[in-house]
DNA sequence: TTTTTACCTATCCTTATGGACAGGTACCCC
DNA sequence: GGGGTACCTGTCCATAAGGATAGGTAAAAA
């Protein structure tokens, strides 16, 4: 029958049988049906996508176009993809507005997401119901949104002029893996053909990026970023 | 008006208009809003109460004397209180079967979990609306429901025949979480006016309970465990 | 009262870690 | 071709961490 091309569906967007058509991406079965149930709540407000993986949420995307798109960053093993997902739809869909859900406020993703297009965050932990309504509403039209205490990380990061936290890069990120388990320097280089001197420069810089003073908070800190 | 008793409600449990009603314990209002849809699309299954801390999920257990108590044992900052509510729903209303649904598959608070009275395990990012639909059902009847993996950290530890894992006493846990903060055995003392041999014993028992060889490890799996 | 538990301290010794240098290659972009 | 980035390697040296051992106290439980 009817296949909507992606730009029929673009104009249809605002059509009175639903007036704000949502997106929702996430790992986790039980947090997409959940938003759906808040969000549903709404009259005017349809989920009409949901996805599990970053090439589902592209998908559902480009099929639907809608106004706003839920997602937590953390679809996959690579958080990278999800920042690059932002960046992507906020190219090529300038109208779907993006409200990260996270599940904890790392200020570098924070930061990373906001640079690439994303105009809400929350943290599922603390958000409410209403709230999230709330958010979607706000970010529906073109307006920021932020949980609690996201917005005093908004703001002291753009006060402190610095644009962000560097990322680490993909070795560096092999190797503070490493370390997590436990592993010594030694083993490490074993297990990755390198030298233990080589791993030291990698945990020396991995520590200077995450502000680090030693291995034990490395861990710490690339645990709660997600990273491992 | 009507207010029924614990035995009444107990006794009109299997009433025609709701064979199964569910309470659901979870910080998330999300996973809350998202576990109610999920069930709620079986007829018959009914969620009577929802619960966002401890004392919530008591009071709701209490009044309702449900069916199947979902619950994720992470509710405030202290693993050991779900542990708690689990052996104490268990003894005080031994009809009520208990279904656990954590972030992360942990070997000590699943084992400790059953040895109170669960006998349900689901791993949130895996779960899938079926499964938690059919999970819900076999723990209703009594019978054990274990998500993906699950299952083999129990056969494994049971054939090991090994109790569980030992928690950490009160001092270890201080300790532990001053080295996820980067702090050296060293600053540890002084911080909490105990010398560095001490901080070092504590350090050893930590690590042996939680399996870790070296401080690294140590904060990754305390980390994992809620334990910071 | 005896035992257990949590807690605290110490020494000796080996190994691991981290800082400061001082270099190298390969690749991509302007 | 120059500059940037990621990556790799080495040495020297001070300090931190961790294992093995061997004690101690106070309070609660058996």
């Amino acid at each position: 029958m009817d296949t909507p091309t992606r730009t029929d569906v673009a104009r249809g967007r605002r059509a009175p049988q639903a007036r704000t058509r949502v997106v929702v991406a996430d790992r986790n079965a039980i947090t997409r049906a959940g938003i759906r149930a808040i969000l549903e709540r709404s009259p005017g407000t349809a989920v009409v996508g949901e996805a599990a993986t970053y090439d589902l949420a592209t998908q559902a995307i480009e099929e639907h176009g809608p106004d706003v798109l839920v997602i937590d960053l953390d679809l996959g093993d690579d958080t990278t993809r999800g920042l690059a997902l932002c960046e992507d739809v906020h190219e090529r869909f300038p109208d779907t507005h993006i409200l990260i859900i996270a599940s904890t406020l790392s200020e570098m993703v924070l930061i990373e997401a906001l640079r690439r297009g994303a105009i809400g965050y929350l943290v599922k932990d603390q958000v409410t119901a209403d709230e999230l309504t709330k958010s979607v509403r706000a970010v529906q039209e073109g307006e920021t949104a932020f949980g609690r205490g996201v917005g005093a990380v908004v703001a002291k990061t753009l006060g402190s002029s610095k644009p962000s936290d560097d990322k680490l890069t993909e070795r560096e990120t092999n190797v503070v893996q490493l370390v997590a388990q436990g592993l010594s320097n030694q083993q490490i280089a074993h297990e990755l053909f390198i030298s233990v001197s080589t791993v030291k420069f990698h945990i020396h810089n991995a520590s200077r990026k995450l502000h680090a003073l030693r291995r034990a908070e490395l861990v710490h800190h690339a645990t709660l970023a997600g990273l491992i």
